[in-house]
DNA sequence: GTGAAAGCGCTAACAA
DNA sequence: TTGTTAGCGCTTTCAC
C-alpha cells in the first residue's frame, strides 16, 4: 500500500505539502499546478492515510462509540441510523457496543476506553449494575453524552420528549372516552422511565383524574417483559379500560397477554405504546403508538459529542422538534371522525 | 496518561525490557526482580499501551468489523454474541456496520477499508447491490469471511445447516399431515435463500410429493415483507394447508395477512418458520421455529477470520452441530402425542 | 539479562 | 511557496 512518501515522491514535492494539501490546510498557499500534481499522484497511487499513523500524531482516531442495551432492539435502529449519518458526515466511524457485554469484560473494555481507541463514547443506560460500571469508568477517561439520561453535569446529554410523548399517548386515551388508563412503565429507577411516568401521570390530573398507582406495573422493554408485566396487571383484578405501554415491544408482548387471558383488545382493553417500529403495524391487533424523533436524537447525540472533542463545554438538550406525534392503528379502537 | 517511558522510568530499566515483559514474550530471560519491578509499575502508573502506537507499529489494530444487513434485527443478535465473544477472547474487538450505510457513503467506506483501521471483515450479504459494491471493494484489501454465502474461493465463510433446518421443517410438516407445502422463500438469489429452499423440495420429494413452484412466494426477511409475501399467497388461490417461512419475522408479518384475509392459522394453514427469537413466542399464535445455532456461526466466522491474520489458508466451513432443532409451538396446530 | 536505537506513517513547527 | 525535521508511543534487532 501506498504511504504519503510514495505520493511526494512521484509528485515531487516533499511529504509536508502533500500532507497540507490533501488536508485541505487553508493557511496554506500552494501554486495550482503543485496542487494539481499532488492530487494525480495521490489518486494514481489510489493513496489512504494511514489510520493508526495519523491517529498517533493526531492523537484523535476519529472512532466514536455508542453503547446501548440489547443493540437489536429495533428502537435503536433509528438511533443509530442517526447517530451513523452525523458521524459519517464528519469523517468519523461509528462503532456499537453492548453495554452488558462491555461490562462483561472488565479487563478488555478498561483496555479499549484507555488506550484511546475511541474518541468518545454516547452512552443509553438503564440504571443497570453494568451501566454504573460502565459509565465510571468511562467516565474518567473519555467525553461521554447520555440518551435519555441527565444525571451528571459533567458530561452531555439528550433527551426526546418523553414526557410530551406520554403525556399526548395518554390524552388520546382520554379523549377516547378511557377514565381507568393504567402504565405498564419502563423498569428501573432512570429519567426515562420516570418522565414518561410522569407524563402519564400529568395527562391524566388534567383531567381530573387522579392517577392510580394500583394500576401501574413494570412492563420493561422487551416482549418477554411486557408479557410479564400484562399479565400481572391483568390479575390484580384491577378496574382499567386502557393502558399505556412505555415501549412498543412489550406493548406487543401485552397483547399476548391479554390474549391468553380473554381480554380483548381494544375492547374490553385499549392499548397505546411509545415508540414506533415495523413490528407495530403487524400486530393483532396493531399497535397505535406515539413516535419520537429518534434519529434525530442519535444525530444530535455524536453532534453534541462531537461538540466536546472540540473543547467546548458539555451541554444538554432537549428535543422538542420534531413533535412528538400519535399515530392511531387498531389496539385503541376505532376513531371516530 | 502513562506511557511505556513512564513506566520503564519507574521501573528504572529500559523500555524495550517493559515492552517484552509486558507482551508476555516467551523468548525473553528476565531477573525475577525486574520482572516485578515492571508489573509494580505498570501497575501504579494504571498502564495501557496506546492503541494507535501499537497499531501503527505491529500493522495490526485488532479491531475487526462485521457489517450485516438490517444490524437490529433480532436474529443478528446471536450471531453478534458469539462473534463479540470470540473476537474479545482473542483480545480483538469487534465493531458492527450496517451494510447498506457503508454501501452510502462509498468515500468514507473505502477510506476505513484501506486505511488500515480494521484488520478484517465479516460479512453477511443478501445479494443486494450494496453487496456487490462492498464485497467488491474489501475483498481487495482485506481478509473476508462470509456468512451463509459460498461464493468465492479466496475468502472464507461459515454456512449454517441451512438445508437441514428448512429440510426438518418441512419434514414435520408433512408429518403433521400436510401434503400442499409452500414456501415463503427468502429474497433474492444468495445461497442461504437456494439452500433453503432445496431443503424444502428435498423434504417434499423424498415424501413423494412433487415441489409446486406455484406455492412458493418471496418472504424477504422483514416482517412487512413477510406481510405481502404471504397476501400474494393468499390472492393466487392457491391449494395450500401449510407454509414454511424461511425467516421468523418473515413469519410474523405473514400471521398478520392471514388475520387480514380470514385465513385461521393453524386450522386453514400451517406455518412454521426458519430461527427463533424472542418474538416468536408471543405472537398469536405463537410461531413454531427450527432454531439454528447462530451464536456458534457468529463465533465461527472469526475465528476463521482470525485464522487468515494469522497467514493461513481461507477455510470453508458447515456447522453441522450443534444440529437444527423444532421448537413446536402454536402455529403448526397441536402435536398429537 | 538488559540497553540503545531505528523506524512504523503521519503532522506541524520552523526554515529557507 | 516549499523543504526539513522532530516526534507521537510502541516493538524489535542487535549489541553489550
Amino acid at each position: 500500500l501506498s504511504t504519503l512518501a510514495d505520493v511526494a515522491r512521484l509528485a515531487g514535492v516533499s511529504t509536508g505539502i502533500v500532507s497540507r494539501v490533501l488536508n485541505e490546510d487553508q493557511s496554506l498557499r500552494v501554486r495550482d499546478a503543485t496542487r494539481s500534481k499532488i492530487f494525480e499522484a495521490a489518486e494514481k497511487l489510489d493513496y489512504t492515510p494511514n489510520h493508526a499513523a495519523r491517529a498517533l500524531r493526531r492523537s484523535r482516531v476519529g472512532v466514536i462509540g455508542l453503547a446501548v442495551h440489547d443493540a437489536s432492539n429495533p428502537l435503536y435502529e433509528e438511533i443509530i441510523a442517526g447517530a451513523q449519518a452525523e458521524a459519517m458526515s464528519s469523517g468519523s466511524m461509528l462503532v456499537l457496543a453492548d453495554i452488558d457485554a462491555l461490562a462483561t469484560n472488565e479487563k478488555v473494555f478498561k483496555r479499549v476506553i484507555s488506550s484511546g481507541a475511541l474518541d468518545g463514547l454516547v452512552l443509553q443506560r438503564a440504571g443497570t449494575a453494568s451501566d454504573v460500571l460502565v459509565s465510571r469508568i468511562a467516565s474518567e477517561r473519555l467525553p461521554m453524552v447520555l440518551l435519555n439520561d441527565r444525571t451528571e453535569a459533567a458530561t452531555g446529554s439528550v433527551a426526546a420528549d418523553d414526557f410530551g410523548a406520554a403525556h399526548l399517548a395518554t390524552r388520546q386515551l382520554i379523549e377516547l372516552g378511557h377514565h381507568s388508563i393504567g402504565l405498564l412503565r419502563l423498569t428501573g429507577d432512570h429519567m426515562r422511565a420516570n418522565v414518561r411516568s410522569a407524563g402519564w401521570a400529568q395527562a391524566l390530573r388534567e383531567a381530573g383524574i387522579e392517577p392510580d398507582l394500583n394500576l401501574v406495573r413494570e412492563g420493561g422493554q422487551t416482549v418477554a417483559q411486557g408479557y410479564d408485566g400484562m399479565v400481572e396487571l391483568i390479575r390484580a383484578r384491577v378496574r382499567v379500560s386502557a393502558v399505556l405501554v412505555a415501549n412498543v415491544l412489550a406493548a406487543v408482548g401485552a397483547l399476548r397477554a391479554c390474549a391468553d387471558h380473554g381480554v380483548a383488545v381494544p375492547g374490553d382493553l385499549a392499548i397505546i405504546a411509545v415508540h414506533d417500529a415495523d413490528i407495530a403495524a403487524h400486530t393483532i391487533p396493531r399497535l397505535s403508538v406515539v413516535r419520537l424523533p429518534l434519529f434525530e436524537m442519535g444525530r444530535m447525540s455524536v453532534r453534541l459529542l462531537l461538540e466536546q472533542l472540540e473543547g467546548h463545554e458539555p451541554r444538554h438538550v432537549t428535543l422538542t422538534s420534531p413533535e412528538p406525534v400519535i399515530v392511531l392503528r387498531e389496539s385503541t379502537g376505532r376513531v371516530e371522525r
